[in-house]
DNA sequence: TAGGCCATCTGGTCCT
DNA sequence: AGGACCAGATGGCCTA
């Protein structure tokens, strides 16, 4: 792992980079066994992380105080190779999350720079730019669709599929129009932040 | 050097 | 019961 081993992990390790896992066999608690003697191995597999989090009053439900832990019925080596497992889990998982957020990246139009969006970035840019695209949408609704019964206001869900087709329309007519109106949002946008 | 960002570990809780 | 999800903690890297 690269995380907590102190100058273990000269540089960042990366998805494309996988580390190879170390053998469960042995018999240290979870939360040691992969941290390679670490202070904070040592400070997790003691008593202050409990009660610091059930102090801090998170999701406390059928556990109680948030000390008790599950128990599997089984050893120090089990508990050790299900942690392992589940970082596995965990690791694989935010990896996907990763993969979301680089697709997010490539879907939302920016200013190029040499630093990749980060990931309050992207989620600020994105809400923008489908803001943006909402707008341009409800504007062109005026001049493509009649007047909805409800006057005004958001169109109804029924109207989605010819907002879209009157969207795609006015695309191949007017070209990059929308486009420098979503540059301008996101200029504006640039400006505040 | 401080602060931001990130990857990872970890244990509690939720969900299937 | 076990995996998914979540949030806190921690340490490394990078930049101003």
């Amino acid at each position: 792992m690269k995380s907590k081993g102190k100058a273990l992990r000269p540089s960042r390790r990366t998805w494309s980079d996988p580390e190879p896992e170390p053998e469960p066999d042995t018999e240290a608690e979870p939360g040691s066994s992969e941290q390679e003697g670490s202070e904070a191995s040592v400070r997790i597999g003691g008593s202050w992380r409990g009660s610091l989090r059930s102090g801090a009053g998170k999701r406390q439900g059928a556990a109680g105080g948030g000390r008790r832990r599950r128990q599997h019925g089984s050893g120090a080596k089990e508990r050790s190779v299900r942690r392992l497992e589940s970082n596995e889990r965990e690791r694989q998982r935010m990896h996907k999350l990763n993969n979301a957020f680089q697709a997010l990246r490539e879907a939302i139009p920016h200013v190029k720079t040499d630093k990749k969006l980060s990931k309050i970035e992207t989620l600020t840019l994105a809400k923008n730019y489908i803001k943006a695209l909402t707008t341009i949408i409800l504007d062109m609704s005026g001049a493509c669709l009649p007047a909805s019964g409800g006057g005004g206001g958001v169109p109804s869900e029924a109207s989605a599929a010819k907002l879209l087709q009157c969207y795609q329309q006015h695309l191949e007519e007017e070209g990059e129009e929308g486009l420098a109106q979503y540059l301008h949002h996101v200029h504006s946008f640039t400006q505040h932040s």
